[in-house]
DNA sequence: AAAAATTGCACAAACGATTGTGCAAATAAA
DNA sequence: TTTATTTGCACAATCGTTTGTGCAATTTTT
């Protein structure tokens, strides 16, 4: 096996030609710099056989440009944000991007610094499912001139460009659902309070109500984030109530989980004391103790999308008005909404 | 607001200083260059009034070192890798690191490719949770200069250092648990065969078997991947056998998912007709239709001894002998297998 | 007061690529 | 044969850092 070459001076030499001439047809841009056949051939050739590829490091530095993106997400542990971080990073992979991620813990200032972390690496691009209510850190990064892209939620009073699911209408469709089978006291166990996501989902569930003149009960809505210890929480509190509902609307998975520690602890059972429709789709959903009826979200339809339009703000530049998009979930009915006569 | 300084030079210019003086007192060696205290001060002073921070790309390139750590996880969306990367994440960053992750489908020919992907982006070490049997992709990369550090499992026959859960003794628990219960019959579901995860786990069952004297039946060992379906084939095939194993030990929090798709679909039930343990403990597993017995490993520990372990390597090169490290799985006992009387 | 030692910083060359421009040699046109 | 055109490639600057070395100015020593 040949000796590796490490540079491009290097394979120049070997070659008897100028690193000029070498990068020219790397680049495949023998045409336009009249490099002969000949030569542009030897050139690939040599590369193959010591192995050489470009630093990109260096090449980095030189054309401001990393071919690599940030991603910032909530909590990569959830299979909920691990499915579309995998879609992105093959879908980036698959366009010469790498990803560098980061795990915001659900922390505002903590993806403050993250943006400026990415920033300084001169990432081309920054996806990210924002956590918090305020927008300002996220706008700066895009005045700053790097090209943001938006999953999960989208930041309302911005134009930052996002790809989400339709939560309202995710939530209208769990809600009827409800009603459908017969159901008027229904909670729902909100995640954060004010930033779109938990919005949508709670106006879809408020206008399911109305639609169907049932008065909204604001105790009903309750909740401080998408974690499993709020749904605990939540539930605890709503099966203390004297008014007790028969069906949680839970708006995230750890939520539901949360709620369903909270019915066992009580010795309660799902449908037959309390029915339950949780947001997102999991693997498991099937296999609880009672099949779960859930919103599905489409997570790689979320992640492609999110990258290929990412990339075109990057090669276009922020000229090309890239669409904001919505895409409709998908209701999976089993056995945890009890049919009430 | 000030306005922002592009780079070094920009900065040294506003303070009629050199670019060389700058970055000694960024970097702190002010003292061994003999840059006065005043002059040091005026130096830290502005570069935070102007915003300045080094270019990590000009920086990378000059220094052969880019505090970067490329991250190869076999499925990202598996909340297993998933919160390993988590604590990875986290710990690479606050030690001043970030990390490019990868997804290789549990493919080995992707994952050879990802790791010359990550030599070009000229990471400073690697950790790799492997797929496949082959090892020597994985050795050539170390062997190019790039400290690798395995997760998950080991790759026998080298010396790539580690760190794994002790495998063998969680399904020695996990098996003898089953034998406490008075179980005989106790099938294997099993992932990858030979690698070292699976092939430990293996023998845990075999050994947990032969010390109570039973006798190991081959056909009873069986499964060709960690995955969903292969959990759903092999169940499949174990239930039309004559003589039905009562107990299922399932190599994966997959593998067990997709046992628990085929019992349904046989209309069987946990544990009355058949009894599980599972590897893996997830936040769902007590909430499933019968809340599972499962082997938990340390996630966090692993991830974070992980990246310690690596940055050792980086640091000290080779020279130092980086320890091993098997943690301590714990067994969680729920309601999923049956006492046998 | 001269020599020696110390202080405080700057010059310029790397790191490994890309690129605008320039300049011979070869071919074509006159 | 001379001029014009084309072909085929190389020079050297540049991206933004870091760093070995050098050199005045100042202070200390003799």
């Amino acid at each position: 096996m040949e000796k590796k070459v490490n540079n491009i001076k290097e394979l120049a030499e070997k070659l008897g030609l100028s690193p000029t001439t070498v990068s020219r047809v790397l680049n495949g841009k023998s045409k336009n710099f009249r490099i002969s056949q000949e030569t542009s051939r030897k050139v690939l050739d040599a590369a193959r056989k010591y192995h050489y590829s470009p630093n990109r490091i260096a090449r980095g530095l030189k054309l401001e440009k990393t071919e690599t993106i940030g991603l910032i997400i909530p909590d990569i542990a959830n299979p909920y944000f691990g499915s579309i971080a995998k879609t992105i990073e093959l879908e980036a992979r698959n366009n010469g991007y790498s990803i560098i991620l980061c795990d915001s813990l659900d922390d505002e200032t903590t993806e403050a610094e993250l943006l400026q972390l990415m920033a300084g690496r001169k990432v081309d691009g920054i996806i990210i499912a924002p956590t918090g209510r305020s927008s300002r850190h996220v706008i700066e990064i895009q005045q700053q001139g790097i090209p943001v892209l938006v999953i999960d939620r989208y930041l309302p009073g911005t134009k930052l460009p996002f790809v989400t699911t339709d939560n309202y209408l995710g939530a209208l469709l769990a809600t009827e659902h409800f009603i459908d089978m017969g159901h008027r006291n229904i909670a729902c166990i909100q995640g954060i309070n004010g930033i779109s996501a938990n919005s949508e989902r709670v106006k879809g569930y408020r206008d399911a109500l109305h639609k169907h003149g049932i008065p909204v009960c604001e105790s009903m809505i309750l909740g401080t984030d998408f974690g499993e210890e709020n749904g605990y929480i939540q539930t605890k509190k709503l099966l203390a109530l004297p008014d007790r509902p028969t069906a949680v609307f839970a708006l995230s998975n750890l939520i539901s989980l949360g709620t369903l520690r909270a019915l066992k602890e009580e010795g309660l059972t799902v449908p037959n004391d309390v029915s339950i429709v949780s947001f997102d789709e999991q693997p498991y959903s099937a296999f609880l103790a009672c099949p779960m009826t859930t919103v599905q979200q489409p997570r790689e339809k979320i992640g492609k999308l999110a990258f290929q339009n990412l990339l075109k703000t990057i090669d276009n530049g922020n000229s090309e008005k890239i669409k904001n998009i919505m895409l409709k979930p998908k209701l999976i009915i089993r056995d945890s909404v009890r049919k009430i006569t």
